[in-house]
RNA sequence: GGGCCCGUGGCCUAGCCUGGAUAAGGCACUGGCCUUCUAAGCCAGUAAUCCCGGGUUCAAAUCCCGGCGGGCCCGCCA
């Protein structure tokens, strides 16, 4: 298989070619040996800068001016070149290249299997682990929009203290919701240290009927979960059961692998790593999360190019270790995205602190606010139809708020910033949406403009040149924030756009503008499908 | 104690990987813009010792070393 990231030709990337190899061709005539350095400078100096202050010669300027010609100009700014496209040939090729399609297409790349959410089905999710859901789903978005082919899958634990904590919780105390009752079980451990050690027992050791009984009750809880996922868009190919890793084999298959590594400690196993004990099995015989999560890991690799885990970063030493252990195996695709903790202003969410943000009051509270704003704005509306603008606007506003930053960056909750919907939000980029619509719409049909851009039109058309390639960099950098941070930008600059250049009412420039405003709609819309965010098609 | 992550205007964030021209956005604040394609918008303004100290370099928010502050982890748990 072989990793193509550049998947896109595009016009800037052609544009750079052209400049490249007359940089080079005068290099090559001044006998520069120097690598040349050449980059995207503040968009004010131009398309691309050729810094020569390394070099010991400098650069004539007569030298420089020999190398302009229709396409790209040169102009020399002290150790700078500056290089610039002709606005004109490179906002058509640009324009051409969305409008045509072509910006959408991929080639096939390598097989993706993405790991997220896989949280234990003891309550609704909170927002925290709602993170890792939409990052993990975003990324995916992103890889299958960048041609390759992803699956997405859920690992479900069935085996444990903490299920096992769950199952007795509602055996124990069937009137009580389930949550509720697991946290009686699991906060007074002690109390009930010999069930769960029978039940563990059990499943441990292979007890089909023990383990399907648990399977079924757990399916029934995880559906909890999986409603606020499914509601903003977040769906799995397919869920993995812990405990098949048992019952095929593999943790067996795992252990008489690694038996040449494994060290004894009164019956239990484990593997001497950085001076600590990595344990694989205990001296009662069963294994531990760690050894079927190294089964589970080999099944990834085995049936994937690229398996990514998305993982909190309590889970890095976690990794670390298993990354050690699967490297031992010959094992060493698995890729992973940390993130960091979502926090309140209290500090770590806990149950028993009573601030925990559940994502199904957040989503609610969202859409409540979305519709005080739709009301106000569209009193005439009728009430399905300000409910639905209302869910696609808060739904989505949420989702923006968690990917907009970096992963590994920690977030304090507020409020008031995850129901921000002005300014860097979702719903600015789908009310700039909205507006490129209306022009559209109140149109027959599109004619190939003249191609006399003025500089606001070329400003947003270099943006809009950009977005393959932050499609590309999201993708190969697991940077999801990258492409949403983009698609604010783009709206932005769409939003200037509309103040400075009327279209429609502009026979000159009608044209041309309605090309630029297609061209637009087409990549937002392509942008927001792959963040997750809803079309609307009015606001 | 050890390992990893974070530290950028009052608040939040991008830029750091791959060092280069006046550090880029959002929120908040102040003032302005709806008889013209949607004002969830636009324009202007106030506001930054890029945590601190060294080092490397012609050049450091960016790379290296040492601190400080905050977070996470260090179980025969998951």
């Amino acid at each position: 298989m072989t990793w193509r990231w550049s998947n896109f030709m595009n016009p800037r990337k052609f544009f750079e070619g052209l400049a490249r190899e007359k940089i080079e061709k005068l290099a090559a005539e001044l006998q520069i040996k120097d690598p040349l350095i050449i980059y995207k400078p503040n968009p004010k100096f131009g398309d691309l800068v050729w810094d020569t202050q390394k070099l010991k010669q400098d650069i004539p300027s007569e030298n420089i001016e020999k190398l302009n010609d229709e396409n790209i100009r040169f102009q020399k700014a002290g150790k700078f070149v500056n290089i610039v496209f002709n606005p004109e040939k490179y906002s058509r090729m640009v324009l051409d290249f969305i409008n045509s399609g072509e910006f959408k297409k991929v080639e096939g790349g390598p097989k993706y299997l993405i790991e997220h959410t896989s949280a234990n089905p003891t309550g609704p999710l909170h927002i925290g682990r709602a993170r890792n859901s939409i990052i993990g789903d975003t990324v995916a978005r992103i890889l299958r929009r960048l041609g390759n082919n992803v699956r997405v899958e859920y690992y479900m634990n069935d085996i444990g203290t903490q299920v096992e904590a769950l199952l007795i919780g509602m055996e124990i105390f069937p009137d009580l919701p389930y949550t509720e009752a697991y946290r009686r079980v699991y906060e007074n451990i002690e109390q009930y240290k010999a069930r769960i050690e029978e039940y563990m027992l059990r499943a441990e050791t292979g007890d089909r009927e023990f383990l399907k009984a648990t399977r079924s009750k757990l399916e029934k809880l995880l559906e909890d979960v999986l409603k606020d996922l499914y509601s903003i868009g977040i769906k799995f190919d397919g869920f993995v059961w812990e405990s098949d890793f048992i019952l095929n084999g593999d943790v067996k298959m795992v252990l008489d692998k690694l038996e040449p590594y494994l060290k004894d400690e009164n019956g239990a196993k484990y593997i001497e790593y950085n001076n600590d004990k990595i344990y694989l099995k205990r001296s009662n015989g069963t294994s531990l999360y760690f050894t079927r999560d190294i089964a589970y890991h080999i099944y990834k690799s085995k049936n994937f190019d690229v398996p990514v885990d998305v993982l909190g970063e309590d889970h890095k030493l976690h990794f670390q270790n298993l990354a050690y252990v699967l490297k031992l195996l010959g094992i060493e695709n698995i890729k992973v995205i940390f993130y960091s903790y979502v926090i309140t202003k209290e500090g770590k969410m806990s149950t028993r602190r009573g601030n925990v943000i559940y994502l199904r009051d957040l989503l609610e509270e969202s859409v409540r606010m979305a519709e005080d704003e739709v009301k106000k704005r569209h009193p005439d509306l009728d009430e399905e139809s300000i409910k639905s603008l209302a869910t696609k606007i808060g739904y989505s506003a949420i989702r923006y708020n968690i990917i907009r930053y970096s992963p590994e960056k920690p977030i304090t909750f507020t409020w008031e910033d995850a129901l921000n919907f002005e300014g860097e939000s979702a719903p600015f980029i789908m009310y700039s949406y909205a507006r490129s619509n209306s022009i559209l719409n109140k149109t027959e049909s599109l004619h190939r403009g003249d191609n006399k851009f003025v500089e606001r039109e070329v400003e947003l058309i270099k943006k809009m040149g950009e977005y393959t390639e932050i499609l590309e960099e999201a993708g190969r950098s697991y940077r999801p924030d990258k492409l949403a941070r983009f698609s604010y930008e783009l709206a932005s600059i769409f939003n200037q756009f509309y103040r400075d250049c009327p279209v429609l009412k502009d026979p000159e420039n009608r044209d041309r503008r309605l090309e630029i405003v297609k061209a637009f709609n087409l990549i937002l819309k392509d942008a927001m499908d792959t963040l997750g965010l809803e079309i609307t098609e009015k606001l």
